[in-house]
RNA sequence: GGAGAGAUGGCAGAGUGGUCGAAUGCGGCAGACUCGAAAUCUGUUGUACCCAUCGGGUACCGGGGGUUCGAAUCCCUCUCUCUCCGCCA
């Protein structure tokens, strides 16, 4: 949520940055309509509640000392009644205000380059050379179904957008996980968490709007649970309500994500680039509001390291205002080169949501002998574990169909250096 | 699933219809003492919101609803926690 004390000092200036996300994404004029008759029915109230309290404490003083109370208790019953109709259009007022505040986006940061969509994100580096084969080069599918990636038992099981993995191909696929849960824990100083996969509607609010994105979760019927489409959901939800006494917060939670891809029919529906069930690393931080910008370098920077000790070719982009998620005020695309597609594709996604989420789930913090203040919070893939598996098998496959375990995995692999189709 | 108990400020814990936003303790902050620290003493210390210049006001005692002129306190309901019994990965 944006801070309502900024929107009402600057609703138009705030709808002018906002209007750079594209069409609709605030209405300062029904804001303000909002805000005057607020103002004008909340004042009324406030006075008649005062009023009311001002009665009952006489009724109560009077009383103690014998006297004829009738006459008060008459003005009291009078003020109820007037008083319940108003209180009752107040609640409806102030919640439909509510509502209207948690669809509004959060403000994108000053360095956000302006544009619609992902064509006018920025490039801002790369690392690595995309490798050289020699020989056809295969995408993951036809590079991991003889290994065991099985798109076939997956479909059977669940439909489409699933998969099963049998044997060397789990394995690694246990390995990478494991191998960044440990680059985490053990190189960048988070905390291992583990977490519900399902989450509250509240909680899910939390994060992101549940009015305007409940179509893309999974939800459980007859239940106010959600099946998390990351980890952020439940692990930034740790500070609910909470007044943190040390910053920052750093958590890792290795957890399988479920999305429902809704609306992305026809979209990467080969391989399991884009399933409603996958496993992902998430790294999480909770800062100093003064200090989340340089923590989104920093954090950027543990995601990428996961990328440059796999050996894997990367680049990073800033997303434009078009192309920025909901609650982020910035966000750094990872997209990883994959040769079966001749393309670099999204493999972490890296944001600070500055004190967007905190807002929304009342998370803060008590400087040193003064008033709690709102949290900063930053969250990003560190990596998906799905994708990472599809990015390693492109890239380190071998012309005899086999795949070289990359040298950082091979620890977590037994010290196997190539998996092969088993003889 | 059955029976019972409970949920109060950063924490612990009083408070069973009226001057209670809430005793007390701990913790925090400021000061005194000290070369400094500990101990001790003194003061101070919830959150959000509204109107406004000083200042004034409102709401909040797990959530929601009700009774009442007036609710932390009474009633209903939901959620969660704890104890016992049953079942169980």
């Amino acid at each position: 949520m944006i801070d309502i004390q900024v929107l009402r000092k600057d609703p138009e200036g705030v709808a002018k940055r906002l209007a750079a996300r594209g069409a609709g994404a605030f209405d300062a004029a029904l804001f303000q309509r909002y805000e005057a008759a607020r103002k004008e029915l909340q004042t009324a109230v406030e006075q008649a509640q005062a009023s009311r309290n001002r009665i009952a404490k006489d009724i109560g003083q009077a009383k103690a000392k014998g006297q004829d109370v009738a006459p008060l208790l008459e003005q009291g019953e009078k003020l109820k009644v007037l008083l319940e109709k108003s209180e009752q259009q107040l609640v409806v007022l102030q919640q439909e205000l509510q509502d209207f505040l948690r669809r509004v986006p959060n403000i994108p940061h000053d360095s956000v380059p302006v544009g619609a969509s992902s064509e006018d994100n920025r490039e801002e580096r790369r690392w690595g050379e995309p490798r050289k084969f020699d020989f056809p080069v295969k995408d993951h599918v036809d590079v991991g179904e003889p290994l065991g990636l099985d798109f076939a038992t997956g479909a059977k099981i669940a439909g489409s957008r699933f998969v099963a993995m049998r044997g060397p191909i789990a394995r690694l696929h246990r390995a990478i996980a494991q191998f960044m849960l440990e680059v985490h824990t053990r190189e960048h100083g988070y905390t291992e968490v583990y977490a519900p996969y399902m989450v509250s509607g509240a909680c899910a609010d939390g994060v992101s709007s549940l009015a305007k994105f409940k179509g893309d979760l999974f939800k459980v019927e007859d239940r106010d649970l959600y099946l998390i489409p990351t980890a952020e959901y439940p692990v930034t939800n740790f500070v609910r309500d909470e007044i943190v006494d040390a910053l920052p917060l750093k958590f890792v939670c290795h957890s399988p994500c479920f999305r429902s891809e809704a609306g992305s029919a026809g979209k990467d529906t080969r391989g399991m680039i884009r399933n409603h069930q996958f496993d992902k690393v998430e790294i999480l931080q909770v800062t100093h509001p003064t200090k989340s910008y340089a923590t989104l370098e920093e954090l950027t920077g543990h995601a990428e390291a996961i990328l440059k000790k796999l050996e894997l070719p990367y680049r990073v982009m800033s997303l434009c205002t078009g192309d920025l998620g909901f609650s982020s005020a910035k966000t750094y695309d990872l997209e990883v080169w994959l040769p079966g597609q001749n393309a670099y594709r999204e493999i972490s996604s890296c944001s600070n949501f500055e004190a967007f989420q905190a807002r929304r789930m009342q998370a803060r913090w008590r400087p040193k002998g003064g008033k709690p203040e709102f949290v900063h919070t930053l969250n990003g893939s560190g990596l998906a574990v799905g994708r990472s598996l599809v990015a390693v098998l492109e890239n380190y496959q071998n012309a005899d169909g086999s795949v070289t375990v990359p040298t950082a995995l091979r620890p977590f692999m037994g010290g196997q250096d190539r998996i092969a189709r088993p003889a």
